[in-house]
RNA sequence: GCGGCCAUGGCGGAAUGGUAGACGCGCUAGCUUGAGGUGCUAGUGGGGGCAACCCCGUGGAAGUUCGAAUCUUCUUGGCCGCACCA
């Protein structure tokens, strides 16, 4: 490229260019939107979840906001009326961490966090509008937070209950349950105990049908979120069944359990409770090594997941209950793996038909009477091993139910129960109302006030927002709001005698219930507009999977709560929902389990790395997700002021698809970065001379076409590294057409620079610009359409294949007809040998695609 | 433990049940350049063959189908969630 003008071969100067388009956006107000959308628009509500606020945005950050923002572009393009907002979720345990540890005020830590992270997303070149930016620990947010906290208990929506936490006994302190290491705390290092306390809850429990139901509607969300929504929710046909104790203990003469298996209740081992179940305790009270066993089951805390995965443990109380079609007599056992917020926090134990009890019987030498078995077994000798038979078979040695398959075995169990009174079918639900408490102080404020005479008060109107106090003491353990020095002491607004201020503040997800329905009205002197929140649902929400069930399910429910009382106009909050995957990357560990910079590795030309200092073998970590713990982390400040922020946005897109876990590479970037250098200098190298040939300007105009079809699809579903795929392709179409006419090379180059745009919006303005001096800014152009015309094929390759074996192609007219098809393919010269003289008995054409013989 | 998802060349991946490996990274060879973290050209799943071609191949095993990366069953490995991290 000798030959070029001068100055033609520069390289795109990122640096320059980036923010002088931010300003022009900006300048511009591209990204504006009304509070209420105009009659007739096409509004689109674009949502990323918001970032807490750490301090530094990383790789997953700029994955999401990246592929947020390619929806918004593309989408506002499309000419849909766009509202891309941000803010911050920034309550939570680490601005109080940082404030014991580090002696900063909680608020201050997160300011001054999210003035950066603002600062660093702004470089990123996002189509955001920050008009409405606001952070969840704004006295305006949540105080107006406290006004739904009061309309949710108007409406029967909050209830004080007691339940279970995990207990730091030297620190004083409630523990999350990822401040709980193996059963310890994390800083005292202290066994945890559980704990009981009187919390506030949410009803979600009241909408558990709705919630469960509404999941068939959703018909833009991934369907594996809504299988893991329903399964957590769980709703599960069965039946509770009353167990007459032997002897009563304590005046208590039943016990309740929930069966899903009523039809196996003749297989009835033994009956097992919670730790927490009141026969527990009855226990305990008379028997030390009851209320040791109890204690042990407590110390593993009220993490479910520890709880299920502990080895199974019971201890036999002594009493005994009533079988209730038998009359027969079974122990009553305290067993580890019962949950008392399942069911009625007590089952019957029916080994054969369950892997659990099985495990249990067999630790603990219980019988495993045989009551199922599969059909066309013997019942003389059937019997269960090690493995419970858990599926559909025939009921045996089960009286009245004997010869019945599970489901009629169920309802005759059921319908037994029934007459005798000793139970009935109900439904259960595995989904528990939602614990709000938190006993922090950076958090919203519960506005209730506590009355020895009047109970619990809600704050008056007037009276909000319920700040926060500044002056707050980190240095002691527990809740600061509780051993604040006045902050509690305030009068009753009932009846003005002194009461105490509610210290517990809300669970963080609250703040990220309804932060999308504030978005469209982030100034208001309510918690909603009604006429702004016609913005909702929103179109195209994105995040990350591990949000997919609880954060989810509860803007859910906070959805259709405010729905029901009429503040919103729908039930559900997120038409469309996009699940990504994370960011990875390799990690080193030496063989000490040091982990190491990958500046300390050296790597041999077989990819066997060594520690450089000491030449000791090093093991490579197949991606693992960037933490800071384990050195591999990628700063996105650091790669954007090398590459810029196009690159960042680009490599990000191309590597794999979205939803899937992506590996960051640095040859990865160098590619990105190759690439917009490339479509710089198409762009700058356009020799403006006419080359008249006809059939490379056709076959251009063609592959550009081809590119805006496939594009266009690539983008709108969410096969983003498709859409680079096929970018590439025009790119190096376009360097391919040099002889092609100057107008379809122009033409080419303004496709290729439009439909890149969502993804590079930097560089497509900058080379736009130079393409053609005084367009429009591509931020504001439309998106580019196809020619069908252009689309067409006048021939098509069609693979022949030979019982199902490819053997040759044959190049036809679009519009053969088969005969002629079956006749070319059987006269490959291929295809005969391998028809080898046999006769063709079945012939298969699908169009435009494959020819099959059979023979 | 329970629930959910994923698996394709050296690497990331593409592929309405219809030519497996598009596109990119990396690598190899050549050219270009004063230089290269530059650009261009060609090649690049494994095996056999001078070639035409042939055989094998989508974590593993079996099945459905004219035809399976794609559907079904089982299995192995990895990841996400499990209610007080966000």
């Amino acid at each position: 490229m000798n030959d070029m003008p001068e100055g033609a071969s520069a390289r795109y100067d990122f640096a320059a260019a980036e923010p002088r388009w931010q300003s022009a956006w900006e300048d511009a107000r591209c990204f504006a939107v009304p509070d209420v959308p105009p009659a007739g628009a096409r509004k689109y509500y674009v949502l990323e979840m918001f970032p807490y606020p750490s301090g530094k945005i990383h790789m997953g950050h700029v994955r999401n906001y990246t592929l947020g923002d390619v929806v918004a572009r593309y989408k506002r393009a499309r000419g849909h009326l766009v509202m891309h907002p941000m803010g911050w979720d920034a309550f939570g345990l680490p601005a109080e961490n940082a404030a014991r540890e580090r002696g900063v005020h909680p608020g201050e830590w997160t300011y001054a966090n999210i003035a950066a992270m603002r600062a660093e997303l702004k470089r990123m070149g996002l189509s955001l509008e920050w008009d409405r930016e606001f952070a969840t620990c704004d006295p305006e947010y949540y105080g107006q937070q406290q006004r739904l906290f009061l309309e949710f208990m108007r409406a029967g929506l909050v209830e004080r209950k007691e339940s279970w936490v995990n207990w730091d006994p030297v620190d004083g302190t409630v523990l999350a349950n990822e401040q709980v290491i193996d059963g310890r705390g994390w800083r005292s290092g202290a066994p945890v105990e559980k704990k009981k306390l009187s919390q506030w809850f949410f009803s979600i429990t009241k909408f558990a049908p709705d919630l469960l139901a509404a999941l068939d509607g959703l018909d833009r969300w991934p369907e594996r979120v809504k299988l893991m929504q329903a399964n957590w929710i769980g709703r599960s046909e069965g039946a509770r069944v009353r167990f007459a104790m032997a002897e009563a203990v304590d005046g208590v003469a039943e016990v309740e359990v929930f069966t899903t298996r009523p039809d196996t209740l003749f297989g009835m081992s033994f009956l097992a409770v919670a730790a927490e179940h009141p026969l527990a305790a009855a226990a305990a009270a008379r028997d030390p090594k009851a209320a040791a066993f109890i204690a042990e089951c407590r110390a593993l805390g009220t993490s479910e997941a520890a709880i299920e995965q502990a080895e199974k443990q019971g201890f036999d109380t002594g009493f005994r209950v009533c079988h209730p079609f038998t009359g027969q007599e079974y122990p009553v056992w305290i067993a580890n793996f019962v949950l008392m917020e399942y069911g009625t926090g007590a089952i019957f134990g029916c080994p054969c038909g369950d892997q659990r009890d099985l495990d249990f019987a067999r630790k603990y030498g219980l019988p495993v009477p045989q009551v199922v078995m599969p059909r066309g077994a013997d019942p003389a000798t059937f019997a269960v091993g090690t493995e419970a038979f858990t599926d559909d078979g025939v009921i045996i040695n089960s009286a009245f139910l004997d010869g019945l398959g599970v489901a009629e075995g169920k309802r005759a169990a059921i319908a037994e129960l029934e007459r005798l009174g000793a139970g009935q079918g109900v439904t259960n639900w595995r989904l528990r109302d939602w614990g709000v408490s938190r006993q922090r102080y950076w958090g919203c404020p519960i506005p209730v006030i506590h009355c020895d005479g009047c109970g619990a008060v809600p704050v008056p109107d007037d009276q909000l927002p319920v700040v926060l106090p500044q002056d707050v003491d980190f240095s002691r353990p527990g809740n600061p709001l509780d051993h604040h020095p006045t902050w509690k002491h305030v009068p009753c607004p009932r009846c003005a005698k002194p009461a105490r201020r509610e210290t517990d503040t809300c669970d963080t997800f609250v703040d990220s219930s309804w932060y999308f329905a504030r978005f469209c009205s982030p100034r208001a002197q309510q918690p909603i507009l009604r006429e702004a929140a016609s913005w909702l649902p929103v179109d195209q929400y994105i995040g990350g999977i591990e949000h997919a069930i609880l954060h989810l399910l509860y803007a859910r429910f906070f959805t259709r709560a405010l729905h029901g009382m009429g503040a919103l106009p729908t039930p559900e909050p997120f038409a469309g929902l996009f699940t990504q995957g994370m960011v990875t990357h390799a990690s080193f560990r030496a063989a000490d389990g040091r982990w190491l910079y990958p500046g300390e590795v050296s790597l041999d030309a077989e990819g066997n790395a060594t520690e450089t200092a000491t030449g000791a073998a090093v093991a490579i970590g197949r991606g693992e997700k960037m933490s800071k713990s384990k050195n591999n982390t990628v700063d996105p400040g650091a790669i954007i002021a090398r590459y810029g922020a196009d690159t960042a946005r680009w490599f990000i897109l191309s590597d794999n698809p979205p939803e899937r876990d992506m590996e960051w590479s640095e040859s990865g970037v160098q590619g990105a970065f190759r690439f917009t250098q490339r479509v710089w200098r198409l762009v700058a190298n356009l020799a403006e001379v006419d080359a008249p040939d006809e059939a490379a300007g056709r076959k251009l105009r063609q592959a550009t076409h081809r590119a805006i079809a496939a594009v266009t699809d690539a983008w709108e579903g969410f096969a983003f590294n498709v859409a680079v795929a096929r970018l590439h392709e025009l790119a190096n179409a376009i360097a391919d057409a040099a002889r092609a006419p100057l107008a379809a090379r122009q033409e080419a180059l303004e496709a290729l620079l439009r439909l890149a745009a969502p993804a590079m919006p930097h560089l497509a303005e900058e080379a736009m610009a130079r393409l053609r001096p005084g367009a429009a800014l591509v931020a504001t152009m439309p998106w580019p359409e196809a020619d069908p015309a252009l689309l067409k094929a006048e021939t098509v390759t069609l693979a022949v294949q030979v019982l199902g074996k490819l053997r040759a192609t044959i190049e036809v007219p679009a519009d053969a007809d088969e005969a002629t098809i079956f006749a070319l393919a059987e006269a490959e010269e291929n295809v005969k040998r391998a028809l080898d003289g046999k006769p063709v008995r079945k012939r298969i054409h699908v169009p435009g695609r494959v020819v099959n013989l059979v023979a």
